[in-house]
DNA sequence: CCCTCATTGTAAAACGTTTTCATTCGCTAT
DNA sequence: ATAGCGAATGAAAACGTTTTACAATGAGGG
């Protein structure tokens, strides 16, 4: 009742010929409804199942999507693949996962790889293109989309948010509860995301408010909770110039950065402000719930995949580069005024 | 520089036949190495890039095989598959993701969508096995293991722990501190893992310990935290009767746990001991850090995907159902004695 | 009743590999 | 030299579809 059945079986069976089955199993008007039925029988009874694989050689098309995350196993990414697994069901697309860890290199083999078994497109996230990668995205049979992910001429296709004005709103929401110094905690510079975006908004909101910026107060992490303890312990050595209000680039280093200052004895947000980024689910499993910037990763998910399909059928595409809208969700580990 | 080039191209820059190249693309040893690398050479200067489709079809092999988990944004499935993708890309094969929200109509259609692009085998997860899945199951042309899921009669290649063994053990050690109310909250009593294995558990430790067992001390969630505050809440609500002590069947139950209990003023561990299951991150973001049974979730993706390579290669196989170790992890969120 | 056109069906060529089988090549042992 | 042999190479079939080009059939108009 499967995997030998051929398109020929069908044919003999129904007394046709293997196009006219072809045009059944693959919807076309041109058959007879008599017909169609005498094949759709046969196929039911033969239990028939079209090969994927022949069909892809000789349709070149696969409806097979590639997906490129650092690491599927971080809630980040997991909720991003979520979303755009989710869209390509609705159009028929599966999705073959890759796990880059940020690695050129790897990145650049997994591209050759997902190219190699004839991905219909790809999806691509990491923290920093590298120029090869751009280069041989540039030249990619099939369109590549970037999916929470800035590249530097802006001219692939992409979903973000705007990071800068999503951590400039960030900062000025703790410099209009009074505060006049502001840590920042945020990953590696030379990922885009943290060095121009988030860091510009950091300071654009520092000046717009004539506030000094101060280099002790900005301290770099990895994304992790570990590296979020790490760097608020960091900013405590300052003793009294130890800013009160902390903006983590991730809610992950958020809840590091509370539980660092509530292992030192102190309460948040009576003592220390605190706001993450990312609005994952762990946002809401800490106490103090945590105040956050949502960046809704489900929906760049689906909506990168969306905007690869549209490519894909060729359909009128307004804007390549989209942003989708970001805001912050007040909780509990900023004063509610 | 890429797809359109195909083998033939190769052979004639090469001046050899296709079968040569195709010899010396896959390692073929029967190859003059002068041959060797006049056409090795002839590749490089071509950038061709052997079509997988063309090969898969060819050789009915994809090197792809499917995975199907219920929800990849789950952190619990995540890391799962990360352990399925690791060893997968060191044997040299891709993963196709599904998400099948343990919908059984979907689970059926999944397999198929699948079995028709050809993958080599599947790794499937999930609560409850359908006896129409199962009976898909055996009858699949491709091999496929259950990872972290159980199967009623065992005799479907699979990667566990000894549930049952696990929550004994975890109630065991709450007893020994002195309880005899043991809270019990889990998920759905239909799925085996926690009708028949962890509440069994449950069930032989405290009756190894001559405790009565008392129904209103089980209460079901749905595996989130949320359900794990409001089974909290439920369990508060027996008053003077209410268990201080707590299994919960997943970490992030029992952070809901932990949290309604600090909401509700009371403290982890001296008023109420808790203890987790899985030993997932969450386990030690959280104040008190989580005592927890670790069920290694990455590893039981990466046992899995070895068990399948070594079906495929026909490797000598010792047994099919494999069980994994586990163990307590003992944080905060128990008394140290 | 013939011609034209639309509808439905057929045959066969692609698609780009792997793989089987035969052939050729280059030696060694006679 | 030459038979014999293993190693290296090549020719062509096969894999299971889609798709193209065309043939057959049937209906309607003049």
């Amino acid at each position: 009742m499967n995997s030998n059945i051929t398109i020929y079986d069908v044919a003999r069976e129904a007394a046709v010929s293997m196009a006219t089955v072809s045009r059944v199993v693959n919807g076309n008007p041109n058959v007879k409804p008599s017909t169609r039925k005498k094949v759709q029988d046969a196929i039911d009874q033969l239990g028939y199942r079209p090969n994927a694989v022949a069909r892809g050689l000789a349709s070149k098309k696969t409806t097979t999507v590639g997906v490129i995350v650092p690491d599927i196993s971080n809630i980040f990414f997991a909720d991003l693949a979520r979303g755009i697994e989710d869209v390509a069901t609705m159009y028929k697309y599966n999705i073959i996962l890759c796990n880059s860890d940020q690695n050129p290199e790897k990145e650049i083999h997994l591209l050759n790889t997902l190219l190699g078994k004839q991905v219909d497109g790809i999806i691509f996230m990491g923290g920093r293109l590298h120029e090869d990668l751009v280069r041989e995205f540039k030249t990619s049979p099939v369109p590549i989309v970037l999916a929470a992910t800035l590249n530097q001429d802006y001219d692939l296709p992409a979903v973000n948010i705007d990071y800068e004005s999503a951590a400039h709103d960030a900062v000025k929401s703790l410099i209009d509860h009074g505060h006049k110094q502001i840590g920042f905690i945020t990953g590696p510079l030379e990922q885009q995301i943290n060095g121009e975006k988030k860091f510009a908004g950091y300071r654009s909101a520092l000046e717009e408010a004539n506030l000094p910026f101060d280099e002790q107060n900005v301290v770099l992490g990895n994304y992790t909770y570990d590296s979020g303890m790490k760097a608020m312990n960091q900013l405590l050595e300052l003793g009294e110039d130890c800013p009160r209000a902390i903006f983590a680039g991730t809610d992950e280093m958020a809840l590091g950065v509370i539980h660092a200052l509530q292992d030192a004895g102190y309460q948040v947000p009576e003592d220390f402000e605190v706001i993450g980024h990312d609005n994952t689910r762990l946002a809401t499993m800490i106490r103090p719930k945590l105040t956050t910037v949502v960046q809704p990763m489900y929906d760049i998910g689906a909506v990168s995949m969306r905007l690869l399909t549209k490519i894909l059928n060729k359909e009128e595409i307004e804007t390549n580069d989209v942003t989708l809208p970001h805001r912050i969700e007040q909780r509990d580990s900023t004063r509610s005024q």
